[in-house]
RNA sequence: GGCCAGGUAGCUCAGUUGGUACGAGCGUCCGCCUGUAAAGCGGUAGGUCGGCGGUUCGACCCCGCCCCUGGCCA
């Protein structure tokens, strides 16, 4: 629960010691395209082991509205990094980043083919790709946190153009959250905050899938829906005493927030959920829109139409062409 | 059949005591994103204001008729 985990002098070990040698395969794209059926068919057939890049499958419990994939799915192809943190768990990229490039040392050194899935673009960039995160600090966050609650946005945002006026030119005024962030890291490290994405560089020998479909819309409603169906307001009644109410990080995922809104703390249904689910599907279908926005900026990904029959054979020709064993 | 309310952006609705529709929320489309990223944030495109006729210099707003929707009464 606690999140030590040093990174002992995490500043310059990552281009030295990373060997660009091992190969990398990554299914991505919008949620319910079907990336983690795919990703378990690839593995089969490229004799591989799945690990997630969901941050909210990262969570202990929340299996039904993550869609995480059922066991019997798995098709007893290893899968790594689900379940790995308690409800109450900020979420954290640089603690992801380390704990998936440690995982995927280790596939590789089985001989297997380390083979992430998942829709977090952010989290998928900070494993793969060159890309260092500053330090955080509780404290400097939570005082900022509290600045921005009380005064709003502006006042900070005129202090971070102070202090670091490309961080600010490149941060929206309105921005409070990325506001934040860039004064935290600024004081925390005394250096200027840049908060410019690097290039697509990975550290790995990589090669990107990406999945999408024109259909998307309908299959996010028809997939809450059977959420709903599978038992989705219990998983989040039996997740209450566990403190997801509360959590920082899980309780805001999609369809948690929104079925939490009509359940009190008995876990009685004091809302109205056929509401609650429609607004789930419209934040869901948002959500896939902003990952598409995302995942397209990446020259990398070689996308692939999730509706097509012969997709796995596609995606295996796609992982194959890029290197040379297998 | 009569009465009442209403027909304005894709949807739900504001609004103008007659002078070019300031529209809003949601949706659409596009984009941003370095320790909450299923989070956070920005920008677009959409209306002959139900139809026809009249009054007026000028009507979405006034008058008449018609059509549609909801409700009430027979």
């Amino acid at each position: 629960m606690a999140e030590p985990l040093p990174a002992d002098g995490d500043e310059t070990t990552d281009g030295a010691a990373e060997p660009a040698a091992v190969r990398v395969l990554a299914v991505v794209g919008p949620t319910a395209t079907g990336k983690s059926d795919l990703a378990v068919e690839l593995a089969v057939r490229l004799g591989g082991e799945v690990i997630n890049a969901d941050s909210m499958q990262l969570y202990r419990g929340m299996d039904i509205g993550t869609a995480k994939l059922p066991m019997d799915d798995r098709r007893g192809v290893p899968h790594h990094l689900l379940d790995i943190w308690g409800v109450t768990k900020s979420a954290a990229v640089a603690e992801y980043q380390q704990v998936c490039r440690a995982v995927i040392a280790d596939v590789a050194a089985r001989g297997r083919l380390p083979i992430l899935v998942g829709g977090s673009g952010l989290y998928l960039r900070g494993a793969l790709d060159r890309l260092e995160f500053p330090g955080e600090s509780p404290h400097v966050r939570s005082r900022l946190t509290a600045e921005l609650l009380e005064a709003g946005p502006g006042p900070l945002h005129e202090r971070l153009a102070r202090l670091d006026p490309a961080a600010a030119s490149a941060i929206l005024p309105t921005n409070g959250r990325r506001i934040v962030r860039a004064l935290e890291v600024i004081e925390i490290t005394g250096r200027p905050f840049t908060a410019t994405m690097p290039p697509f560089e990975s550290v790995y020998d990589l090669v990107q899938v990406g999945v999408d479909r024109a259909d998307l819309d309908e299959r996010v409603a028809l997939r809450v829906e059977r959420m709903m169906r599978a038992g989705f307001a219990d998983e989040i009644v039996a997740l209450l005493p566990l403190g997801l109410r509360d959590s920082p990080t899980a309780g805001k995922a999609l369809g948690y927030a929104q079925l939490l809104a009509c359940i009190d703390d008995s876990g009685a249904v004091v809302g109205d959920l056929d509401a609650a689910v429609e607004v789930t599907v419209r934040a869901t279908r948002r959500f896939a829109r902003r990952q598409r926005s995302w995942f397209r900026r990446d020259p990398r990904v070689q996308w692939l139409d999730g509706a097509d029959p012969g997709l796995a054979d596609a995606a295996e020709r796609v992982a194959g062409a890029a290197g040379p064993t297998l």
